[in-house]
DNA sequence: CTTGAAGTTGACTGACCGGTCAATACAATC
DNA sequence: GATTGTATTGACCGGTCAGTCAACTTCAAG
């Protein structure tokens, strides 16, 4: 018997490379299946529909992400340029996808929530949840320039916001022109949104 | 015989409403045909494919859009005012089909973009021939608030490419939290990017 | 009255869909 | 060595998928 959990494994990575990559409508169960080697019969044994497996994988997905958003927004740096380091690592980080699979994919919680929101609850609840994990990320580094003087906003969580749905906007402005020069102008849109000239920025 | 045309459109309106309303891979060529009345063999008689007929379907419901937006851009109003009746049209627009379909909807070309654009490129390639007319608009009100010394930006097109990009992300926020209050907040954030305090603003 | 183009019909195809199931293999425990 | 829980298999289900087709209707122009 192989370890065990290898066969979830495979399937969990499978089904974010493949929906991530395509769209959940177009990915069959059978392709997850194949490419997972696993037989459909051990899909359904370890997840009762194709929407939990989905569920799971967008879980699975955002722990790889934390891994480095803790980095990125790490407490030691300072918080005008843990923004600074988002944009960078967006921008790696779409690269590196758009090298591996030759198109620019966007985020795929992100994606998944746009084409799901009106068709499954439950889809659309794990994707507004991760999306307020990232923004207290965001928040927080608002806060923290807030106190250190470096900006002024009189409410850090509607910035934070602010933020977030601009950098979610140039990402799937990316994925749909497939044109990663435009996550390097995320920088410039970010500071204009915290009041910063963009000559101000630190290191 | 019906009058010319009678059955395409209803095929493409219904078209832009279910697709809209779910997703393009949840809804079937037979409940296009089912919801507009009329039978598959008209269908592929009129549109070679389901894509087809998509692309389509968002040329018109650009046309659509494009009314809309000639009124609410029109070079009668004061630059700045005319991003903030965009703001408002997009607001109402979004409260009127939530009421009519119980969720937010979003956008359906960006919608479709996100869910179709690494897997059908003559869709990817409308949703981005129809986001640059978007941006005209941006474009040639920012240019205006310029001309008019109402805001100050070194690059006109950077710079409406940034409040476009906001406004896709908040639009996609709002869709995706299934709220429409994200919507009336979408002012503030472009005011910030137009460097412009919130009080600024014109009547 | 004839012709032919425009539009319509519904039965049909074969592949594929998500999901089910009973049977089986395996390793650990009693 | 019998029992148990975990994991795996592959055949199978009814339904749906996008797309095809030849026959048909309608109607206006010649």
């Amino acid at each position: 018997m192989k370890p065990p959990c290898e066969s979830k494994c495979k399937l969990l990575r499978v089904a974010t490379q493949l929906v991530w990559e395509n769209s959940y409508g177009s990915v069959s169960v059978d392709d997850i299946c194949k490419e997972a080697g696993v037989r459909k019969g051990s899909f359904y044994y370890f997840f009762p529909s194709k929407a939990d497996l989905t569920i799971a994988a967008m879980e699975e997905d955002w722990h790889q992400s934390r891994a480095r958003l803790d980095e990125v927004f790490s407490c030691q740096t300072p918080p005008v340029e843990r923004l600074e380091r988002y944009c960078d690592m967006s921008e790696a980080h779409q690269r590196h996808k758009a090298e591996e699979f030759g198109k620019v994919c966007g985020c795929p919680v992100l994606t998944l929530g746009a084409e799901l929101s009106t068709l499954h609850e439950n889809i659309r609840l794990k994707a507004v949840e991760i999306m307020e994990r990232y923004i207290k990320y965001f928040e927080s580094a608002v806060r923290d320039a807030q106190a250190e003087g470096l900006i002024q906003t009189s409410n850090a969580s509607a910035t934070a916001r602010q933020l977030f749905a601009y950098s979610q906007g140039v990402l799937m402005d990316a994925k749909i022109r497939n044109d990663l020069t435009l996550l390097a102008d995320m920088r410039a849109g970010m500071f204009q949104l915290l009041n910063l000239a963009p000559e101000t920025r630190a290191a």
